[in-house]
DNA sequence: CTCAGTGCAAAGGATTTGCATGCCG
DNA sequence: CGGCATGCAAATCCTTTGCACTGAG
């Protein structure tokens, strides 16, 4: 029986090749870190958590996982990018931005909620001969921790 | 009997003077810019229709009007930030962003869906003591133009 | 041996800031 | 007059790129 972070790697090194890339040292790093969190990260979070990989190797290298569909990078506000995992290895999710610090958090939404919407949207797109490719739902606010200050 | 855009800078002299800013000039014409374009601005954009304003000019009144709550500053995906005028000068809407281009068009939800979707956010954000401010849903792919290439 | 991946340092590009000037109040 | 907004240029900061080196096949 094999666990789920076998196959997360597995997948990750066939969608590599799929695009004539090799799951190296640096990438296995940054995959299994972002595995491992429960939220989007930055670099500078990236790094700390994969000791030893240079900042130029982690953009280096988010770029080709991004183009290999194995990770995303999102852009919330602030000044910098945050990489997590492609929908299709984690789950369809939303996030929870607060404005204050940027901090960004998962978060679902019910099922029927969520297929009103693909259904919506799916009207929308067509009204506008735009080709679709996914959705994005953020809540800004402000966090818990930011609001007691 | 007063149109739009009176009621608009009436509403923007008004809105900078509860942060102690006046009404200037370059900011008229920013708000006047984005007043008559249907989507989303980025920098260049803005100065091409602004003439004499100069870029630093534009980022330091773009900062202050969107703390005035006039404009929002939106981040797509692509390398520059654009701004709108807030939401309840405008109404809610939401975007269509080309992953390909970067441009952005706004589209609206019927009543019905948005009304559902806020309901389910409201939950969530009590579920995780998160003071929601505003929803945000983005429509991602590729533009009829891009499409066509 | 070959070539892609890596690290370091330098370059790039959007955005911000310092400072002198000019305009509005 | 006084002070804030403006323009220009220099500085910042995230991100990308050039280049020489290293390791896997």
């Amino acid at each position: 029986m094999r666990d789920r972070t076998t196959d997360l790697h597995e997948t990750a090194a066939l969608r590599l090749s799929g695009v004539e890339q090799r799951y190296t040292r640096g990438r296995r790093a940054l995959v299994s870190v972002l595995a491992a969190a429960d939220a989007p990260l930055a670099i500078p979070q990236l790094l700390e958590r994969a000791p030893g990989l240079a900042q130029s190797s982690a953009y280096r290298n988010l770029t080709v996982l991004e183009r290999a569909g194995i990770v995303h990078r999102i852009v919330t506000s602030d000044e910098f990018a945050r990489y997590e995992l492609a929908e299709d290895l984690t789950g369809h999710h939303h996030h929870l931005i607060c404005s204050t610090c940027g901090e960004v958090r998962d978060f679902t939404m019910p099922p029927g909620v969520e297929s009103e919407i693909d259904r919506a949207l799916g009207a929308i797109a067509g009204r506008h001969s735009f080709a679709a490719d996914h959705h994005r739902l953020d809540l800004v606010g402000t966090c818990a921790r930011c609001a007691a200050r």
